[in-house]
DNA sequence: AATTCATGTGAAAATTTTTATAAATGCTGG
DNA sequence: CCAGCATTTATAAAAATTTTCACATGAATT
């Protein structure tokens, strides 16, 4: 969408007043194309690293393979909690997972988390 | 802290069950240094992120200055709700302000979110 | 049967959105 | 010029929604 689209679609009065300001201070092109929407993916996977406990466990298993009852003490959180963001975090395929007798071990998919990060540099800088 | 550190803290028979698969299937060497926190910073910074309305005011002021009532325009929303969302960046030092007449316009302060990016970066890959 | 981890659910906490109001600026008629 | 009004944006508090978390229970492995 152009600013002009944007600005088209203004009411009367508003429309007035934003094309007086851009006449004389010319702080904006209205030919410019704007983007409006990060991709959803990439929002997603924003959300998914806002919580701390889920940003620790990927920094934590960025370089190791560690099972649920150590990321648990580590973290000093109850196992229930850990096992839902390790499931929150495996949903966006960000975990590698691995069955050792009946302990289960995690790692960061650090090819997956580099791509958003990769996403993440191009939408917004 | 190291692996061993958080290993030794567990109760008896979980250290005994994760000692015996370590000893087995060495897939996690104990005296590695666990990091377990994200900076404050950081985390902070993702939170911000992490809502569509100010990852999209990010996207859409990276390149140009714009309006409050363009802003919300562009993003079909309310103008009182990206006022609230532009107070929330404004805070974290990301965007750039600047009045012309009655009109205030934003633009997004690049080199502080490369900086966020970039401890991104090195936190988690 | 015991243990390790996963899942369902509801309450608590945090965030987002709305509503109402205030502050700041410029415009207009006298 | 300036007093009053309209417009633009900001701010605070309330309401609505989403997310997080804890407890109870279930599934799988040994």
């Amino acid at each position: 969408m152009k600013v002009r689209e944007i600005l088209e679609s203004l009411n009367e009065k508003q429309r007035r007043t934003v094309q007086k300001c851009l006449a004389s201070c010319e702080i904006l092109d209205l030919e410019e194309e704007v983007e409006i929407e990060l991709s959803r993916d990439l929002v997603d996977f924003i959300k998914v690293l806002s919580n701390p406990i889920r940003a620790g466990i990927l920094k934590m298993l960025k370089n190791r393979w560690m099972c649920v009852c150590l990321i648990a003490k580590a973290l000093n959180q109850d196992q229930t909690l850990i096992s839902h963001h390790l499931r929150t975090l495996k949903g966006m395929n960000l975990l590698h997972e691995r069955r050792e007798g009946k302990l289960r071990f995690y790692r960061t998919n650090l090819e997956e988390l580099k791509k958003y990060v990769d996403m993440l540099e191009k939408e917004l800088l």
